[in-house]
DNA sequence: GTCGCCAGGATTGTTGACAATCTTGTTGGA
DNA sequence: TCCAACAAGATTGTCAACAATCCTGGCGAC
């Protein structure tokens, strides 16, 4: 009862009860619940819960964890069940910094001048721009995606741009913190117009650098807000 | 029955029927068969054969697969089962090129001198010489995912490691080739041996150098029998 | 009053059966 | 003889019930 009791309380937010999604990629859905926060780093993920509020199958849910698991998006102990993966300030630097490094290499690879993919990323970044001004946060999230997802495929291999993504997913968890933040989601829109610009001008060089300056300020304010917390 | 005949004919060896290894990680345990070659690429994975072989349950087969899946070592149809993944030889350039930018990055990072590793790497390798002394590709391959394992952890940040790990699965299917070669199971020791002494020398240069050599072979060995095969 | 043990309940893990889907082989007709 | 629809079998996907495990809270002994 206690337990029941427990798992109730640490509910995410107190009408959470229906939900639009019914079917689609389960997993895909209850990340972008964590990227948005609604499901919150340390919560519990209820297996018998998710299944009531996405209207699935309990086996289906199970199947979605465990991939979120591989993903490292979430924590599993056995005979114990699953919670939103809490990083530690150290883990959060250290995927960054592989970030880095494979972002950078693949930032390499990008033949210049790229005239169809900077019109793709120009129409992507349309639609993150309208989400930014309307401060529609998981338009923002698919946008901001999709955005990185063109770019780095670009680089022609395709095993490292998957490598890539499922970095970014990782620390998918300290993005809610940044997620709806609308002066954050300016200036990423920004900064993504100055990647356009690099590469329409075949600068490498510059694309790199701005590569590097985009992954630093969610990594640093998730970082900070860990030290406030006293690295809880 | 012709179905059903068909996966008889493509089973991997005559008498495959029993199995020792019957509970443990299942993922690995099947993953090790790949690499010795006893599951070979385009090789179908039918659960039930697969559940009676390693005497388990089809649904531990089933999420045995789906984790197989996640890494890249085999591939899923929907609603028409799981197959041995078969890289084509782009696939094969492009881990490799991947997996050189994430080893040369780790081998950056691990700090030099290390004694402690020396000596670790050490005792790994005895085991490994060993195993390719006798002619053991079960231990042989066991001793050198050890043997880069410890390497790699070294580094000091563990996603970065297991980013390597991770990479180095996806070819495991190609590994089929070389792992039980005895003159490429030579050369891998001794380049073992002379990676341990550029450790002790404290020549990082050389270490960087090293990594790049020894991931060279077992890549160019696949690709050139890919070639003769018409790049089936 | 505190500690340790026991029972109840909640949650995860496992199993077997059933349904859906695909593949293969066959039959009937043009 | 060739083609198309059909039927059987094989295989995967889904489900609901059962078993195992763990946490919570209460009760009794020291």
């Amino acid at each position: 009862m206690a337990a029941r009791a427990a798992s109730r309380e640490s509910a995410p937010t107190p009408g959470l009860a229906p939900h639009p999604p019914p079917s689609r990629n389960l997993a895909a859905v209850i990340e972008e619940e964590i990227v948005l926060g609604w499901l919150q780093p340390r919560e519990r993920l209820v297996e018998e819960d998710l299944a009531a509020r996405y209207g699935v199958k309990r086996h289906a849910v199970r199947e979605a964890i465990f991939a979120l698991e591989r993903i490292g998006l979430v924590e599993r102990v056995p005979n114990k069940g699953a919670v939103v993966r809490m990083l530690r300030a150290v883990d959060v630097e250290q995927i960054y910094a592989v970030r880095e490094a494979l972002e950078a290499f693949a930032a390499t690879l990008i033949p210049l001048p790229a005239a169809d993919l900077i019109a793709r990323l120009e129409t992507i970044q349309e639609r993150h721009s309208a989400a930014v001004e309307s401060d529609d946060a998981r338009a923002a999230f698919r946008a901001n995606m999709d955005f990185h997802d063109t770019l780095f495929s670009a680089c022609g291999n395709p095993h490292l741009a998957e490598a890539i993504k499922s970095f970014a997913q990782k620390v998918h968890g300290v993005r809610s913190y940044t997620a709806g933040d609308p002066a954050y989601l300016a200036r990423a829109r920004e900064e993504h117009m100055v990647m356009i610009e690099a590469l329409r001008a075949g600068d490498r060089e510059r694309l790199m650098t701005l590569c590097k300056q985009h992954l630093g300020p969610s990594r640093d304010i998730y970082i900070a807000m860990l030290a406030r917390r006293q690295g809880r």
